[in-house]
RNA sequence: GGGCUUGUGGUCUAGUUUGGUUAUGAUGCUGCCUCGACAUGGCAGUGAUCGAGUGUUCAAAUCACUCCAGGCCCA
């Protein structure tokens, strides 16, 4: 009989055919029922071309996370977004301009901003959609929307209503030249030659002096305390003590610290606000008192005493003057140091106190703990990533960034007392240009308002994602039927952003947790585990790729190499010889296609031993399902295809399913049970590769696509396993002697079928032309 | 500098939780083979002192400690 499916290769061609008919179809549209399973799917950001092949991996796995849980008989709901506010875009935008942010008219700079997102866009939806992924696309949403910055601006005066959300002076990146704070994206470091000054303090009980190399002399009227190294014996004995500071003569403590390193100047350092991000962080971990010595015009304030008004390098000059005028200098030396400076104007940033919006974290930390034991994660060890970060907390969430391409802020103040109002929610709101919605000040009577500037941080948005898509706020219904959402799916590295700022806003919005289960997937790397960067010249464009080998073929490279967790080498050689294992998957199909599809027939042995080889693997397949570990069924579902299912089982069916020497009925359940084994195969790989299982299922089995199936169950056959060996050690053996004795494979040989696969006996005899006993 | 994590044939990977024959599979390479699904195939072969070292044990890829190298996040 010839075969229906007439080519000899899967052709990854055939995969848009498919697209189109699941789209014509809709068979992935969403209903809401009572049954639902909602993916709280991660919106990608478009911040260059091209798009990350790890991301792409990403995005397969998370449509396998859907497929598996329509195949499981859950009513899925997996919604499409893109992220599209934040600073990546606004430093793409410039460079591709060669423009300034600050020196273009803000209106004019977010329209270029948009129209690159948008380009950047297009391309990231098209790898998505052939990629096969099963979500929403009819209804994508971004979080640069007018609906979806609404939603921001509508949880953020919710939480300024309850009262957890403040403004703080706090120290940060300061830029007095362009007078803004400085994301740590945009600062650059270059080795600047520079005095490194060694200081004389004295002991205040015991008038001893001791020396402190410093390269900020002039940040003395800021020191707070003095930090050695606890291993350090030359000062084991001051820790405690109190020191006199040069010319200010202020008292201040010797304190342990790990952080001074022994061989660098004295071994003391001494510790000011704020001569780098190192003192920011002592001061917060310390405790100790903060002293504003540089003013938002980047030059010595009050607390300097006769140095107020100088710019920080004239006060240093000024300052080792003094010191040398009063014998407080023990020696100069000349060195090169690690200066921060500005991007953009290349001045030496300063850290300099300002105020920000914060969202209040610190009270919520052991409820955040508590929501963390309750989530179950895949795999477990990356629950570790949340709670370790939930203990080191510090400080509250700093909301306030000075950025144009982001939600706005949705505050007025009123130009005389300066009173904050806080808009009604409902309105997309744009302070910098829009009016102010009140009439007058609710305080002083004042009619004139000034509109904030600023923007929120890009988290702001992303960490209400579960909010926006289950509908909160805006169709009750539908939240409470899809919220909490079933899983979050997401890579590692922004546990410690997305995931916990998704669950510190949640549980502050709606009191309960976004989702009952996380899954964590590893990070992309080059085939020599190096990060992929474009500077590095080593980063894998997924388009070309998935448009060569196909999209199941890079499906499949994904779930069976990658360990659940894991990061991941990249390497388009290993993408294209998965290849091999379709186009097995394709032939066996091929073979089968020439033998009908039947109900029934008279199982022989060697039919009831596959059939227990089978449900050994649905039961292995089923178990790496419900962890969402597609490393688990792609690599046993190969192993029994072309191990145990193509080489042994088909080739000791093969005689009897043509017939020769065999009973019909004999014959039926050859070609019953090769259906049986195929059409499951099939069902159990659909959720990793949708497209060759659709394919192969529709011109085989039915007319309707696969993925309304569900997942095969077990039937708890006996157990026929320890055949496995014995039978393919024997075939092996049969081959073995006819290629040593050069006969051809189907020319007659005499050897004995052993006691022990005699159940077998007829099926081997008619396989291997046996001469037998 | 801190936290988390990884290191198994040329390459990738299983096994490490709970120590126990000859360390799994793929890919690569070599040789042979057109036998009624498949040369994008079949068969056979090649190839690992399990990152290094020390310790615990009758027994270590697996447990403990130290070191080296990579990755992620945060300074």
């Amino acid at each position: 009989m010839e075969p229906k499916i007439a080519q000899k290769a899967w052709d990854p061609k055939l995969e848009n055919a498919i697209l189109k008919k699941w789209e014509e179809e809709k068979i992935y549209d969403f209903q809401l029922s009572d049954n639902n399973y909602t993916i709280d799917t991660p919106p990608p950001y478009p911040s260059g071309r091209p798009w990350h092949i790890g991301a792409a991996s990403h995005y397969a796995q998370i449509d396998m996370i859907a497929r598996t849980a329509r195949m499981s008989g859950k009513n899925v709901y997996f919604p499409i977004g893109i992220d599209r506010n934040g600073l990546p875009v606004e430093l793409y935008t410039e460079k591709k301009h060669g423009i300034r942010m600050r020196e273009t008219e803000r209106g004019e700079f977010l329209e270029l901003c948009e129209n690159a997102l948008d380009d950047l866009e297009a391309e990231m939806i098209q790898i998505m959609k052939s990629l096969g992924l099963s979500g929403d696309f009819k209804n994508y949403y971004r979080t640069d929307s007018e609906d979806y910055r609404k939603f921001t601006q509508e949880t953020f005066i919710d939480l300024w209503k309850k009262g957890v959300i403040y403004l703080a002076t706090r120290p940060n990146n300061y830029d007095w030249v362009s007078g803004t704070t400085i994301a740590d994206a945009e600062i650059v470091y270059e080795e600047i030659p520079t005095k490194l000054v060694y200081m004389k303090f004295i002991t205040k009980e015991t008038k001893k002096e001791i020396i402190i190399a410093s390269t900020r002399p002039e940040l003395l009227c800021a020191c707070k305390t003095v930090i050695v190294n606890p291993n350090d014996e030359r000062y084991s004995d001051l820790i405690g003590k109190e020191l006199i500071v040069p010319l200010t003569n202020s008292e201040v403590k010797i304190t342990p610290h790990h952080s001074a390193k022994i061989e660098f100047g004295s071994g003391a350092v001494m510790v000011c606000s704020y001569g780098d991000q190192n003192d920011v962080a002592l001061f917060r971990e310390l405790q100790l008192d903060e002293v504003i010595a540089i003013g938002l015009d980047g030059r010595m304030t009050e607390v300097a005493g006769g140095y107020q008004g100088l710019k920080p390098k004239q006060a240093r000059t000024k300052i080792i003057e003094d010191l040398e005028n009063a014998n407080l200098v023990e020696k100069i030396e000349d060195i090169s140091h690690r200066t921060p400076l500005s991007e953009r104007s290349k001045t030496p940033i300063e850290i300099v106190p300002m105020e920000e919006y914060y969202l209040k974290q610190k009270d919520s930390l052991e409820k955040m703990k508590k929501l963390g034991e309750e989530i179950e994660f895949h795999p477990n060890m990356h629950k570790q990533i949340l709670m370790n970060w939930l203990e080191s907390i510090s400080i509250d969430w700093p909301i306030s960034r000075r950025r144009f391409y982001g939600t706005e802020i949705p505050i007025w103040y009123c130009n005389e007392c300066s009173e904050p109002f806080v808009p009604e929610p409902g309105k997309y709101y744009r302070p910098w240009k829009d009016k102010c919605p009140a009439e007058k000040c609710e305080k002083c009577g004042n009619m004139e308002f000034t509109g904030e500037e600023r923007t929120f941080d890009t988290w702001m948005d992303s960490s209400v994602s579960p909010l926006f898509v289950t509908k909160f706020n805006r169709d009750e219904e539908f939240f409470k039927k899809t919220y909490p959402t079933a899983i979050r799916p997401q890579a590692k590295d922004i546990v410690r952003t997305w995931l916990y700022y998704t669950l510190l806003r949640c549980e502050k919005l709606t009191g309960e947790k976004p989702w009952s289960e996380a899954w964590i997937m590893g990070y992309g790397l080059d085939e020599k585990g190096m990060k992929m960067s474009k500077s590095k010249g080593n980063a894998i464009d997924p388009l070309p790729v998935i448009e060569k080998s196909g999209a199941d073929t890079f499906r499949f490279w994904s779930a069976s190499e990658i360990n659940q967790g894991y990061d991941f080498r990249c390497s388009e050689q290993k993408i294209e010889s998965t290849r091999k294992f379709l186009s097995k998957l394709w032939n066996v199909s091929r073979f089968l296609s020439s033998f009908p599809v039947i109900k029934s027939g008279q199982l022989s042995e060697s039919d009831k031993w596959i059939l227990s080889e089978l449900d050994k693997l649905i039961s292995v397949c089923k178990e790496g399902y419900s962890k969402y570990n597609f490393f688990i069924p792609s690599t046993a579902i190969r192993e029994f295809t072309w191990n145990i299912f193509a080489a042994q089982y088909i080739e000791i069916a093969k005689a009897r399913a043509y017939g020769i020497g065999f009973t019909d009925e004999e014959r039926d359940g050859a070609i019953f049970t090769l259906h049986k084994v195929l059409s499951t195969i099939l069902k159990l790989l659909a959720p990793i590769t949708p497209f060759i299982t659709e394919h192969l299922w529709q011109t085989l089995y039915s007319q309707d696509s696969i993925h309304e199936e569900n997942l095969p169950d077990i039937e708890n056959l006996n157990d026929m396993s320890e055949m496995t060996q014995l039978l393919s050690e024997f075939n092996s053996k049969v081959w073995n002697e006819k290629k040593q004795k050069e006969l051809s494979l189907k020319d007659s040989i005499k050897i004995d079928v052993p006691e022990i696969l005699n159940q077998f006996k007829k099926d081997l005899i008619a396989m291997h032309n046996l001469e037998s006993n």
